[in-house]
DNA sequence: ACTACCCGCGAAACCGCTTTCACGACTACT
DNA sequence: AGTAGTCGTGAAAGCGGTTTCGCGGGTAGT
């Protein structure tokens, strides 16, 4: 566990013929040391292959080095890529920057849990949630003056930076293409509404809609929740309310694959007879059969800014929400 | 950062009217301390709210109460959910012993990293790779004695101790499946071929050829590399070699899904001209058409698996390689 | 009754780094 | 020349636990 006794502050001291302080000093910056005792310094950690025992350092200095990263237990961690990539988009910035992600998987929405506690308890400098349906911990959180960061936008107004895609603009997108397709009869079918990002979806949809000087009829717009099945039972329950349905947003590819196999099944032709439009441009947006038209959102680019935004705010800089553009992938299903 | 200040070891020995010693003693379940002390100790810690200051303890007793979960960079962690799949599940089972997970995505091939520094620093407790090419590293760390667990069977035989899914096990249950059926005619697309896992697959589908008293012909075993793409296109080039296949062992859905659409491009019908089985009972396999008949494997079991592997380390007990078993999934595909 | 142990417990050293404090040596300003 | 600031530096006091060491008292053996 232990196998290489590594130097300490004493014997670098030593060997630069310093003081520990002087040690410290140089290794954490302070330019207040003379350029030839850090020279020394420096050389003495160079030639003893010396490295900074962070735990120590973290007693010390209060500051742990760690940043936690927070996700939701409610979230399909289990399926859905999305969350690992951002992830590790997260990851490697911090890193960079001499930090270490842990990682926690637990229910965001209690105030009250062990993570809450172990947030709390200074363990770590900072955190990234993962936020879904409820703003709760994190609310609660922000009065300890824990930096944080949150990845998708919140529920509420709590002035946290968060990181986004541009959920509202890439639906406009997908939307607006539908229509400039000749689509008439334009159907959306939503995330699980509970996250705001199937909301600001939703809004980008009617957006466009509203453009064309109409409102949606009822029963166009279904509510999913981002799964295989909610795309198959809305597609064929919309066949049935509307049979003259001739374009669909679904608010993720997942949905249009699902929605794709519901129309074929009954006979529609995509995208002949209905077009239909994904969102995220995950790996079955290329698989489905036509391969899905739909909205690319950048996931890494996702992480590397959640994980700058904190860097930042580490730093004591001001930091504002970063929202990542989408960008319209047309293949053969619309 | 620090907004409760919390109560430290000297208040709960003041409050519970013993000495620090001893509140060490009872809440590491040291048991030679007198019941009646003990429980005034409890008390305090309860009244007082007390949680134990992971950093100090740390730095006092050399365990850092932090694994590292080591991801190749080489991976695609950018598409394929299987890895964050396996790391909540590693994560789930050790923070319910109290230990945190620290993510890290690195390059695990180089013995030199800072990934290596890290790990042999002793600022983690353990660390669990996800090693695909190379066990460089982890050989390189075995001197170390850091304990350590690899998710997937490593390439050399380095007696540290792995989970795996039945690779063998899983392939030749789906080649078996294909000759059960009638195929007479039965390819593999492998992965890639440079993991044991993919390695272990093309086993598993020799062993089950093998026992029909036949060789695969030149041309059946193609070498792919778990794309989308190279399903296709290996697809493509044994229509070529072999028009008359008529079962098709994909080592991962995604290139199944590759495969069938190709067949169907080439106006093969799927099952009934060709039958095609896939690996892993991904998202995929649902939303491929027909559903893809495919070998499922319990993730999430194997990154459980990990952990307590990990855990059982820690304790000081003996562990052995762990197997998660597979399930053939028969769907419309085969 | 006397020595030999064992047991429970507190004092204090210690883990390795950070940070405050104060001191001596300069420079600068009246 | 005298007072007042800087500046670079080392000594030392923490940070909050863990662990060694040894002591006093009780038990056991003879």
């Amino acid at each position: 566990m232990v196998p290489t006794p590594r130097p300490t502050y004493t014997v670098i001291a030593k060997a630069a013929g310093v003081s520990e302080a002087t040690v410290s000093r140089v290794l954490n910056g302070d330019d207040s040391v003379h350029p030839d005792r850090a020279q020394r310094v420096h050389e003495a950690v160079e030639n003893l292959g010396y490295r900074k025992n962070r735990v120590a350092s973290a007693l010390a200095s209060g500051r742990s080095g760690l940043i936690a990263v927070v996700i939701d237990d409610d979230l399909s961690v289990f399926s859905d890529p999305f969350w690992g990539t951002v992830t590790s988009g997260v990851s490697r910035v911090l890193s960079e920057n001499g930090i270490h992600t842990v990682l926690m998987v637990s229910p965001v929405g209690s105030v009250d849990g062990g993570v809450a506690h172990y947030l709390k308890s200074g363990e770590v400098d900072g955190a990234i949630f993962f936020v879904l349906h409820s703003d709760a911990l994190v609310n609660n959180l922000k009065k300890s003056g824990l930096p944080m960061v949150i990845a998708g936008t919140p529920h509420s107004s709590l002035d946290i930076p968060f990181v986004d895609t541009d959920n509202f603009g890439g639906a406009y997108a997908g939307t607006k293409h539908l229509i400039n397709q000749g689509c008439k009869k334009i159907a959306i079918i939503t995330g699980d509404i509970g996250t705001t990002a199937a909301k600001q979806r939703l809004d980008g949809y009617l957006q466009a809609f509203r453009e064309t000087g109409g409102v949606p009829a009822k029963g166009l717009i279904c509510e999913g929740d981002y799964s295989l099945e909610s795309g198959m039972e809305n597609t064929r329950k919309l066949l049935a309310d509307h049979p003259d349905v001739d374009g669909i947003f679904a608010s993720n590819d997942l949905m249009a694959a699902g929605a794709v196999t519901v129309l074929q099944d009954m006979g529609r032709l995509v995208p002949e007879d209905v077009k239909v439009v994904g969102f995220d441009d995950a790996l079955i947006a290329q698989t489905t059969r036509p391969a899905l038209t739909t909205i690319r959102q950048d996931v890494v680019a996702l992480g590397e800014a959640a994980g700058r935004l904190m860097i930042a705010q580490l730093d004591g800089e001001d930091v504002q929400p970063f929202i990542t553009t989408t960008e319209l992938i047309i293949r053969a299903s619309a």
